[in-house]
DNA sequence: ATATTGAATTATGAATTCATAATTAGGTCA
DNA sequence: TGACCTAATTATGAATTCATAATTCAATAT
């Protein structure tokens, strides 16, 4: 999980965050990223002496990251990498949908009209990439509007619950190619999703945000039983 | 946080926790019980020698829980027990109360008659001890009726989320005393929350289990800003 | 050839050790 | 007395060590 937590003590301190902390962070950049995949057991050893640290830090991340429920930890076996299932996929969307509606309500009465210019332009550009049928570039402008909608909640503690369920399912959702009949559809909620921000229709953008999420889910979950 | 994960291989495996899940638990009581109390440091070594267990599995124990806003983690200073603030309050109630607000929408659709009997139990006794004024029990029977409903909602990953958010503002939800009046006010809310659940009406509980929460949060905020 | 046993190997969980940073205590000087 | 500096003490972060559990692999029996 991400801790909520800033605790410097001074205003500029310099920050050297901990071993585990910084273990924790790669490790799950290597999950995410596939390196480490689903299903597999951690190389404890292998990843000690690959980030030249000791043991113990690294205990202490995969604890941390088992506690995420990223890894599971089996009682003298190791880590092992948390393989995405239909079941958990369908209690994570519903709760992802409902904190991404929280987050457009709230973003809608506290949103910047420079934050609603960022939205506007990732908006744009992503519809770039989706005449250009560019996945990856389209994944990431999609993804930049959704951070900043929820980052302009104000709400720390919503950004950081999201970003943790949200990491459980990002490499399926990464993976999990839209059709191009629903990727025609996501553009469109996505329209309408930018104008309800440009109103500033809080209840509305929720709603569309909700919706949006969970016709995202029905691509995934089809991606992940194709897998077999 | 609470791990969402069950990974015993053997359908029924001797669970021998490790000393570190063990003794997450154990803090975390004593942190919502009040012994360890906010602001203040955590006393490493004499929790070590209380639970006889070496600084190794106390100090996973302390990142798991650091990284659940249990604790904060001050580089080279060690452990402290984070004190709620009324920013972080107003931060995790809209949170909780979308996560209820789905719980009872998925409840209505999942709940057993067994499960809405326990409600009515709970509820008959919670309103046994508003009359005699036993604010213990009350507390108790309520958290026992809202404990139902999530679990009814049949979602673990939704359950794993509500309870860690709920563990931050736990102590402060069980000192905060609601006035007479208030107090009146929730059990007329509750009268209708047993209703909607009755009657199986999922959106309507979850407006009301929002309206409700978001009405306790006006209880706990000004407990908060009174203690200075 | 396959299954089974048991020793050798390896990995894990936890205690201990060690280097370094922070805190405390004691002493000096104004 | 009280502020300031330094040495001693203590606590922290991380590496290492150690006991035990799991796995591997060769040898044997079926």
């Amino acid at each position: 999980m991400d801790s909520v937590l800033e605790s410097s003590r001074s205003p500029s301190s310099i920050v050297r965050p901990s071993l585990h902390e910084e273990l924790v962070e790669r490790i799950q950049t290597l999950i995410v990223e596939g390196t480490l995949h689903a299903g597999t057991k951690i190389p404890e050893k292998e990843l000690c002496l690959q980030f030249g640290v000791s043991r113990t830090p690294m205990r202490e991340a995969l604890k941390v990251l088992a506690a995420d429920g990223m890894l599971s930890l089996e009682p003298n076996r190791g880590a092992w990498v948390r393989a995405i299932t239909v079941e958990e996929l369908a209690e994570v969307f519903p709760v992802l949908a409902a904190l991404e509606a929280l987050a457009g309500d709230l973003a809608c009465q506290n949103i910047s009209d420079e934050e609603v210019d960022e939205v506007r332009t990732a908006h744009s550009e992503m519809l770039q990439h989706y005449q250009n049928r560019d996945r990856a570039a389209y994944f990431q402008a999609n993804q930049r509007i959704h951070e900043v909608i929820l980052n302009a909640a104000g709400n720390a503690t919503l950004v950081a619950q999201h970003r943790s369920l949200s990491k459980r399912v990002q490499r399926a959702r990464y993976l999990a190619n839209m059709g191009e009949e629903r990727w025609h559809d996501a553009v469109v909620e996505h329209e309408h999703i930018l104008q309800a921000l440009e109103e500033r229709q809080g209840s509305k953008l929720g709603d569309l945000l909700k919706q949006h999420l969970e016709n995202k889910f029905g691509t995934v979950q089809q991606w992940l039983i194709d897998q077999t």
